[in-house]
Formats: C-alpha cells, sequence, structure tokens
RNA sequence: GGGUCGUUAGCUCAGCCGGUAGAGCAGCGGACUUUUAAUCCGUUGGUCGCCAGUUCGAAUCUGGCACGACCCA
C-alpha cells in the first residue's frame, strides 16, 4: 500500500549480514521494488561468542540496509526452526544417520515460516541471496542451477514446491561470487569483504562433537575391520559420518599397509563403528541407492526412459545415473559408476543438465 | 636350560660399509565449504630399551642387563 506508482512490487529480502543477500537487496531496489529487509534470528543458546556473532551480523545486515536504503526488520523463528528442523536433526543422528538440516530449513523455515511473514508484510515474493536460479516454463516452476559452478546452492533448495518456487526470487544465480563482492564495494556495502559464512544455517560453524554431545548421549563402543578385528574405540555412533577420516585416531598397525582409515559402516546393533582402510575400499563405493520422501520439483516423477545425473552431497560431482520409483514408493538411483560414500540420511538431489529435479533422503 | 631375532616419534616401521635421525598413519593448524564428510596445503612430536666399552665421534661396532617374539630341549 505504500507502493509508488513505478514501482515493480514489494519484495522482502532474507538478510544476513553477509554480502551475498546484501547485493541480493541492492540489485533489486535498483532493479525498481519496494525493498524490506528482514534479519531471522533462529537458533538462541547461551554460547557467549554464537550471541556476539549473531549480534554482528544484525549490525552489518541494518549498516548495510541504511546503505541501501531500506527498512529492515528482524523476526524470531527460534521456535520453528527447534520444532521443524533442530529436532528432525537430532532424531536423525540418534538414530545413526547423517541429516542435511539446512535442506529443511530451505523448505520449513525460508520459505515458508518467513514466506508467510513476508506475505503479512506486504509482500508479493521473497528474495534470498541463494545461488539458484528460478524460471517458469509454461506455468511450471523450474530451479536451476546458479551459473556460478562453484557457489551453487540448488542443492539445498530442491526440496521447494511449485507454491515457494512461485514466490522465490534469486537475483544472484546469474551472477558470479566475484562480481557480487565488487558490486558491494562499488557501493560500499559495509560488509563487502566479509568471509563467507559456513557451517550449519543459522547454528554456525562449531565444534561438532562437543555441540552435538550436548544434545544425545553417548554409548562409546568398538571400532572393527569388516572382519571383525577390533582397531579402536569409538565415543558413539552418532558421532560419525559414513567417509569419515578424521577423528578415528586409528594408525600404524601390524598387517596394515599404512593407509588411512574410513568409516565404512555403523551397526547398531552390536554398537559397532565398521572401519576399512584405503579411500578406495570397495565397501566405500556403493553403485545403487534407495531414496525415501522424494520430492520432484515438478510435481511429477521423471521420464524413466531416460538417465540423469544426481549427486550424493553438497558439491560433488553430479554422477550420471537411471532413476525409478519402486512399488513401495521409494525411489532407485542406479549409477554408472559407482559413488564414493553414500550415507544415509543425506540427500540425493537429481539433475537433467541445468535443471534441478528434485530429491530424497538416501536410505 | 640353550638358541635366534627384535627393542627408533602416539601407532606401524626405514635408517647402506659409524658422523648426533626419517616415512606412512594418528594428532594439530589452515584452505575449500551455508549439512556431516572428503580433498588440498602446512606442521608439532624422539637425549634411537638400560649400562659400560671401542672410537675424535655410535641409533649404527663389542659386552652385559631388562623386556618381547619365536625355536630347540
Amino acid at each position: 500500500m505504500t507502493n509508488t506508482l513505478k514501482s515493480r512490487g514489494c519484495v522482502v529480502v532474507g538478510m544476513s549480514g553477509g554480502v551475498d543477500s546484501a547485493v541480493t537487496a541492492l540489485l533489486l531496489k535498483q532493479q525498481g521494488y519496494d525493498v524490506i529487509g528482514l534479519f531471522m534470528r533462529n537458533w538462541e543458546d547461551d554460547n557467549t561468542d554464537e550471541y556476539c556473532s549473531t549480534r554482528q551480523d544484525l549490525i552489518d545486515a541494518a549498516s548495510v540496509a541504511d546503505t541501501i536504503g531500506i527498512p529492515l526488520e528482524a523476526v524470531n523463528f527460534a521456535k520453528e526452526y527447534k520444532d521443524r528442523v533442530f529436532s528432525y536433526f537430532l532424531r536423525e543422528y540418534q538414530a545413526g544417520r547423517t541429516p542435511n538440516p539446512d535442506i529443511l530449513c530451505n523448505s520449513e523455515i525460508k520459505f515458508k515460516a518467513f514466506l508467510d511473514h513476508a506475505i503479512t508484510l506486504g509482500a508479493e515474493k521473497i528474495a534470498t541471496g541463494h545461488y539458484a536460479k528460478v524460471q517458469e516454463v509454461d506455468g511450471l516452476f523450474q530451479l536451476l542451477k546458479a551459473d556460478d559452478a562453484s557457489k551453487d546452492q540448488s542443492y539445498f533448495l530442491h526440496k521447494l514446491n511449485q507454491a515457494q518456487l512461485s514466490k522465490a526470487m534469486f537475483p544472484l544465480g546469474s551472477m558470479l561470487k566475484s562480481q557480487v563482492r565488487k558490486i558491494a564495494e562499488e557501493h560500499q556495502l559495509s560488509n563487502y569483504a566479509k568471509k563467507d559464512s559456513t557451517g550449519i544455517c543459522f547454528i554456525g560453524e562449531r565444534p561438532f562433537h562437543e555441540f552435538l554431545s550436548k544434545y544425545l548421549p553417548t554409548q562409546p563402543g568398538e571400532m572393527c575391520t569388516p572382519e571383525g578385528k577390533v582397531v579402536g574405540k569409538h565415543v558413539g555412533l552418532s558421532f560419525y559420518t559414513i567417509g569419515q577420516r578424521q577423528g578415528l585416531g586409528i594408525g600404524g598397525g601390524k598387517d596394515s599397509s599404512g593407509d588411512p582409515w574410513f568409516v565404512a559402516s555403523k551397526d547398531m546393533g552390536s554398537n559397532r563403528l565398521i572401519v576399512v582402510q584405503g579411500h578406495n575400499h570397495p565397501l566405500l563405493l556403493k553403485p545403487e541407492l534407495t531414496a525415501m520422501e522424494m520430492h520432484w520439483i515438478s510435481g511429477n516423477a521423471p521420464d524413466t526412459n531416460r538417465d540423469y545425473a544426481a549427486k550424493t552431497r553438497y558439491r560433488q560431482e553430479d554422477a550420471p545415473c537411471h532413476i525409478t520409483t519402486l512399488s513401495d514408493g521409494h525411489t532407485h538411483f542406479a549409477f554408472q559408476q559407482a559413488q564414493w560414500a553414500v550415507t544415509p540420511g543425506q540427500s540425493v538431489v537429481a539433475y537433467d543438465g541445468a535443471v534441478c529435479l528434485g530429491g530424497g533422503v538416501i536410505t
């Protein structure tokens, strides 16, 4: 209702305090949208460092909003995050799996709680600093990879549905990260040189072991080779993931090749961690997998007569594969080449070239 | 009781014919990265079982002792 005549509409931009979302807001403003910045706080604990960094993020977001000339509001979805994302995260780890909370964070928080809130603020769409693209083809919304292949985040967004994508804008999708920083610098956005944030969405980077142990019970047990030879001790199966090398503490050993050790699997029944030696051990390679909770962005499974590509974890090369829907509702992926460290709980995401088709959780 | 071999970084081991020690793994740090990993780069560790002898000088030669493994009785 505050729109001027020449406005192209109201867009709420999720601002994190980082460069990406700052430039997102700037670009939309330049394009003539009525832009409202919205800072989300979704995690609260007594960790002082975390409190300070979140506070700094808010200061950065406010500074940038001021420079660009847009209003900035703050919202707190901590309860929603805990209920819809963190509880799942803990449940999965407890079950010995390795979840990807950021995927849920996008579908449940950023593109649900946040989106709903943005609508009440009068927004027609929301925008984020994600590196991905949305495209409408014949009334159907497609999610595409970003042009900057090294920053592509479509993997994290594969769980979005048509309604969510219809409201989403990703202005950085066709840009390179280097360009984004350059624009930020040219427009004197105070955070132009701020380091990229990593770590679990909202929770941030922190000693993972220590963090998890605050929420999960520890049940130490044995580390064994597939033949059953005990080669070490583990602190609790939840604290390891398939393909993990560091933190095992195994070195040397009699009839040992001198190669590093990796986690191959978990035996929840006997509380044993199965470890193998050598990066290319056969037990670390899987030519196929089954996925559950499959979500297809278009609403329908793709044509099974064709082959597609899929990645079993973020930042991995897409691997050619054949996809079929099983009678029990699960989806089967058969890869042309065996995949390394296929991990239950992680998401497998399918692509048809640059188009993200959707994905599911590896069983 | 006798014999053989072994005892070097946290672990497994290399160290020619003597000149004060290296590797892999582990660990630690960094890079990369909005999951967990992987990967890449860098890096800390040892008075070389103990005692004595030979020598200008011994992890490296000799003797003794202490452990350990195996073998023969």
